[in-house]
DNA sequence: TCGAATACTAAGGATTCCTTAGTATGCTAA
DNA sequence: TTAGCATACTAAGGAATCCTTAGTATTCGA
């Protein structure tokens, strides 16, 4: 997918889209909050995968929602065996 | 803590921090993402739970910090049994 | 190698933010 | 009570950033 592609199906101005990604993803600029969540959105990946910077927790970030129920609880079970402060 | 000491303790100018934390809380003016790791770096809560809007895995973000080497293991030995697409 | 699609950039008007200055509110000690 | 102070909050404008326009550069397939 083109970047011009991409940022269209976020929602941008389709005449702007292709200077507007290019910009973000050079670094020229910095997309907001409401923008990175459209863009994630039309990647499929979840917000939080982004400000991760554990690699461990961003595998589970990124598969978390395809988790069945079961699997959830014995997970959040682990979790909360960790020590309150 | 204040809303002033909290953005001095994140590294604003004081004269301003009080103005700025506020304008932040109120929504009025909305933090860059540099600004709002600073802010969950003072407070001690990691960037990606923000951004989380699933109970479940935002439990796991908070805490998967405190979670050890070998439970770390079983949890994404869990999350690598989810089917790929 | 021509044409079209894509990538990329400069520049400026538009937008948002940070700062200043100040008011309002809550709280504590005299 | 109330004087004094810390905290919360707001308006307004200069400062910073972004979105848009216009255009060039690059890639790629026919």
């Amino acid at each position: 997918m083109s970047q011009k592609q991409l940022g269209i199906e976020a929602g941008f101005d389709p005449s702007s889209a292709s200077p507007r990604m290019n910009q973000y993803e050079k670094g020229k600029h910095h997309p907001d909050a409401t923008t990175v969540a459209k863009l994630c959105e039309v990647l499929g990946v979840p917000v939080a995968y982004l400000y991760c910077d554990d690699d461990d927790l961003a595998r589970v970030i990124a598969n978390f929602s395809k988790v069945g129920e079961k699997d959830r609880k014995r997970i959040l079970a682990i979790v909360d065996t960790v020590k309150q402060s």
